[in-house]
DNA sequence: CTAAGCTATAGAGTGGACTCTAAGTCAAGG
DNA sequence: CCTTGACTTAGAGTCCACTCTATAGCTTAG
């Protein structure tokens, strides 16, 4: 069975060393293996949990909450439902992120029309005109 | 003209009074005038501009890259294509996201189904057995 | 006229997530 | 045998974005 050095995961990842060594730190990598002589001994399963990491913490959670994903799994199926519930709420904490985001492009796209149109007329004062001339536009 | 004071601002922007003055320290707020005696004096315009900067925040814009862009302002017509690249950059920024965040939504679905099924088994071991039985299903 | 309740400042403290340093161990190559 | 270059640990340092403390000033109600 392929095993990998902790450079080697890292590069797979693309994080550092450091960052997978604080993960275990934090309780994060508790099925990671050793050698005789301390050296961790990471297999495909490990570099495939530490997917479900990044991906968790891509949704935003804190290392904590990902520490406490992480002992639920250790803890096997008695933590079913809790794992369950932690993505039923992970999903709708994306969903809530992405609504976030797609209101801030919207916001960000009038700015990119708002500077086309200032950048066309040479100065920003157009845009202080067009709220006297035409107060019904929102910009 | 009407006017507020730094809580008004708080309350109505759902931040901290220390917030305020923060951003107000780190110099993204060098329009707010102040009383004789050195009160903040919010007008209506300056709490549009800390909704840009709220705008600009939840784009995951740092501080200092939102004070490059008060300053810009402050500088006046010739920085007009940098705040316009600037936003256009945002924009892209924002997409980015929404697309990461998107694919994480897809990884948290397929969990939420993953504990679904354990769930109904009673047993993770459903999962396993089904990567012996049947190897083809990327799970 | 004084106490409450706001405001202000400088600067210290917090929490999160790394990121690095120092000192040491081990295996392989010249 | 010794150097090189991985790896290990504990713990210090960094960066960010607040968050709070201490101290003080102004204004208004009783």
């Amino acid at each position: 069975m392929k095993t990998y050095t902790i450079s080697e995961v890292a590069k797979v990842l693309n994080v550092t060393a450091y960052t997978l060594r604080y993960y275990d730190k934090e309780g994060l990598l508790p099925f990671v293996e050793r050698t005789s002589n301390g050296q961790r001994l990471f297999k495909e399963a490990d570099i495939a949990a530490l997917r479900v990491i990044e991906c968790l913490k891509a949704t935003g959670m804190p290392i904590k909450g990902i520490k406490r994903f992480i002992d639920w799994c250790s803890d096997g199926d008695a933590t079913l439902q809790q794992r369950f519930d932690m993505f039923v709420e992970r999903k709708a904490a994306v969903e809530r992120q992405i609504n976030e985001l797609q209101d801030t492009l919207g916001l960000i796209d009038h700015k990119c029309l708002y500077y086309k149109e200032a950048l066309a007329a040479g100065t920003e004062a157009v845009h202080k005109q067009d709220k006297i001339e035409i107060p019904v536009t929102t910009n």
